[in-house]
DNA sequence: GCAATTATTTCAAACGTTTGAAATGTAGTT
DNA sequence: AACTACATTTCAAACGTTTGAAATAATTGC
């Protein structure tokens, strides 16, 4: 359609005037006067002039952009803590990049570096399973650039700012919820050791049952990825021994406690219809379950996303030193179902 | 950390030389001599040079930057289709920002200025099911920047470049199935008359009736958009005819199909076992649920945004004329469970 | 030893914007 | 008429990169 693009060079020529004053008179300085504005002002409209946000960064050396890398947009956490992000962002006039690192390492680098190339001003990341060297997310800080580990972050290190689920919290109030409902044999069904804060659940687990003098069997504790044979395997492994059968069970994620559930239901447990089960998750399948779990551990996605970006934001204000590293938890909250 | 930032200039002058040089020598020009590459290049390694893609995209007036607004990320459907906009893309040099519109017209409006100022060489774009005007995207294409509309488009508008699951035929093999079980009622649920694919869904629906002989019945057909209760008072409405009781239902969209299954369960729909349901979508929650549907229309999201991207990419390479409008359909894939 | 080639490097302008400093215009005072 | 004091506009450089044209250096042939 148009040939020649609508900058301000051109917008100058039509009206007879510098450049300089042009861009002064969209962005409202007070040096120019109002009929000039006005003037410039409707010739832009009428044109739908659209500044070049390339010049733009170029010149103020900013993007307002905020990069994000995550592993997927499948799992609802992530695309719900995209929304608190997204949300916060917006308002304070930044825009969102979006990276999926798959949770392949190769990947999150690939990501990385276009984040870096496209001067994001800041990046909320939440590392893939396998990323144990942090060079490529190194690189942002080197060059002042603020970086927020979200969720999945490295556990080991403490000069990195974190925004993470109070998954202690979480993983305590469910097993206190259940103590509280008379159950003295709880299990738990671990994830991936890998995943940073598969510890500090469990530890919630053992602290909710030590607080509360309920004794701890290892027999009722097994871990698992999130194979589905893995899975059965764990629970086979927790439902071994009836001596000590589980009446109650808290699993590291919801489709694993799903899967848990189902294989219970398979295999005609006797006790099936007492267990009680929770998860962390909440997703708005549960409703369709003929068996759902008694309560889900509701990790506020939107809340840590908006944690992370709210952190972040300081960071690059220069409200908080980028050295200054700071540990934001946020609350688990319980969801008693039915 | 580092005060001067690493460009082309700087490490000009650490190496004493020329800033075309050393932008040749990266960018592996022939004639630069392959010695001065090697230093140039090493330097830049050592350095951590990263081009600044602003100033590329305003010299070079291409961002390499695909946009795309859909309605939100929390159906599955958009997610796993940018599984394939993503894939391609990255394949071809192209980055991609996501932006949501959570259904909003005004939001939409926001996203797609956005995109504007940022230069997308392209833009896949879901639209919102209140966007009625077209202005905000029509920008695009009068700024040579072609778009692609995918599942959500204009319907009546042919003046634009479509990808479409293909929804009649989709809707269409899933009566048939059903038909070919030996039902004769079978009920259709339909989804919000807005969404523009409603309507060819129904005529799938209907087509198939008639190509297979089974009396069409408008009792057996009710509406609803995403809302609970909504639905309930469309399955209310198909269950209230004994004379006329569907044994089979083909739902718009997984989520409103298992409100209808709970529904009908929850009040003991007296054939509740032998009623058999199809919806679209497959998600992998199907597999936790006690009465499952009988099949799944799998839309097939990531061929769909495959299909998306290379039209775009077409487009933007002229390969294709921006006015010669395409429209491409991808088949949707009727899973059988169990 | 010098012109003719060829290889390699540098110059300079451009992309579209911002912004402090300088220039110009206008009105008011004396 | 000359001066000050503003109001308003323009100049010019800068941001980091690319690239054709021009300049320079190195090599070859005679």
């Amino acid at each position: 359609m148009n040939n020649t693009p609508v900058t301000l060079k051109f917008l100058a020529e039509k009206l007879k005037m510098s450049v300089s004053t042009v861009s002064k008179a969209l962005n409202n300085y007070p040096t120019i006067n109002e009929y000039t504005k006005k003037r410039v002002q409707e010739m832009a409209r009428d044109l739908h002039f659209t500044p070049n946000k390339s010049a733009i960064n170029l010149k103020e050396k900013k993007s307002r952009i905020i990069g994000i890398i995550l592993p997927n947009l499948l799992d609802h956490f992530f695309t719900r803590s995209i929304y608190g992000v997204e949300q916060f962002a917006t308002q304070n006039g930044y825009n969102v990049i979006i990276s999926q690192s798959h949770d392949d390492l190769e990947k999150e680098i690939q990501s990385a570096n276009m984040l870096l190339r496209s001067r994001v001003d800041g990046l909320i990341v939440a590392i893939s399973k396998n990323t144990q060297d942090f060079a490529h997310l190194d690189q942002f800080e080197n060059m002042g650039i603020p970086v927020v580990y979200y969720t999945r972050n490295p556990s080991f290190n403490l000069s990195c700012h974190k925004v993470l689920g109070n998954t202690f919290q979480g993983c305590y109030q469910a097993a206190k919820f259940l103590i509280d409902r008379g159950h003295k044999k709880i299990a738990y069904l671990g994830g991936p050791k890998m995943i940073n804060f598969t510890h500090d659940r469990f530890n919630g687990y053992i602290n909710a049952l030590k607080d509360n003098q309920v004794p701890f069997s290892s027999e009722l504790v097994a871990y698992t990825d999130f194979d589905k044979e893995n899975t059965v395997s764990a629970i086979q492994h927790l439902f071994a021994n009836p001596a000590n059968m589980p009446t109650a069970l808290v699993a590291f994620k919801e489709p694993i406690l799903f899967d848990a559930i189902k294989y219970l239901r398979s295999i005609n447990h006797p006790n099936f219809n007492e267990i009680e089960c929770i998860g962390f998750g909440n997703t708005s399948f549960i409703s369709y379950l003929d068996s759902p779990p008694i309560a889900s551990i509701e990790e506020n996605p939107e809340s840590v996303g908006e944690n992370a970006i709210k952190l972040l934001l300081q960071l690059i204000n220069k409200e908080i030193d980028i050295q200054n590293y700071q540990k934001v938890m946020v609350d688990c909250k319980l969801i008693v179902h039915g």
